[in-house]
DNA sequence: TCAGGATACATGCATTTGCATCTATCTCGA
DNA sequence: TCGAGATAGATGCAAATGCATGTATCCTGA
């Protein structure tokens, strides 16, 4: 992802890291994302439903309120506006979710999921959650996956923070 | 990305992770590949090469020797065989790549960068590391990249190792 | 050695995606 | 209050993607 530039030396200090530093950091975890993505995709039960299309199910499934505005919803998801107006349109289609016009701004739209959009989210998510485990297994221990849950939540958040879109 | 399941109590403790909070893990390191890689997306240096495409040439840059052979190449990248092979073919249009027979196997060919693809390479990637520093600021100090770095790689190897595709 | 199956890559075709643009609504300052 | 600009989402259309399949080459066991 990234190429050597010239830069200060490296530096294993807990100051500020380098250039270099922070590419590799950001290059294993892209490469690393690419990796496991590549083998939940074969799963099977994205055959009946695309990992996206889960996706936006699963992160309906976290607002069980009046459900999530089109414009929220795809900050979480990596594609542009269009695409995700049209992956809603065809979870609609299958009855998987509903649109309503948004209480408090005309312009927008609620999505919120249906009885069987939340129970086929189940369903997958079940199983998909047991395939992450199968193909995460031993290579990090509890303290170590604790670690890595905190660092990318930590980054997450800065760059949510300070690098509005 | 995942759902919430029926699972043994969450333990810190150095052993065996809960399939939940690998679920956990999975999917913060997945939402943080989203929120960064939507940022990176948007440097207007992308709209002379997809992002895609850069990292093709990125990974080819990587190995100067003979080059990569397609499906090494497609290991590296979320696409499909045929999506690759047909990126490929743009990337070649536009004389960054060539392809040529494998020399040990009929069946493979070759992908290798050319100089003004190699140049090309270089003078985005000089930009896109400089942006990937700006993005992720002082979210993390040089012992944390360090452990992300780590962790990360430690996963992939063993995602790789213990499950080919 | 050679037939059957596996593997590497390319290609036809339908689906999905993104860009540009459109409409409708909202916001704010004069 | 009104008008200019901003914002939310939908849509036309070209480009990119994936699935199924095709062709060529390789491998293996009888």
């Amino acid at each position: 992802m990234t190429a050597p530039t010239a830069d200060r030396p490296v530096s294993h200090s807990p100051s500020a890291p380098s250039v270099r530093e922070t590419a590799e950091a950001w290059e294993s975890l892209f490469r690393t994302q690419v990796t496991v993505m590549r083998r939940l995709q074969t799963d099977p039960a994205f055959r009946e439903l695309g990992i996206k299309e889960y996706d936006v199910l699963f992160t309906l499934s976290g607002c069980p309120g009046g459900g999530l505005r089109l414009n929220e919803l795809n900050n979480h998801v990596l594609l542009a506006q269009s695409s995700l107006s049209r992956l809603v349109d065809r979870l609609e289609r299958k009855g998987l979710v509903t649109r309503r016009a948004a209480p408090e701004d005309g312009r927008g739209t609620l999505i919120a999921l249906t009885e069987a959009g939340l129970e086929t989210q189940r369903r997958i998510g079940r199983g998909h959650v047991r395939e992450i485990a199968r193909l995460f297994g031993t290579a990090l221990d509890g303290g170590e996956l604790a670690e890595l849950t905190r660092l990318t939540a930590k980054l997450r958040q800065h760059v949510e923070e300070s690098h509005p879109l």
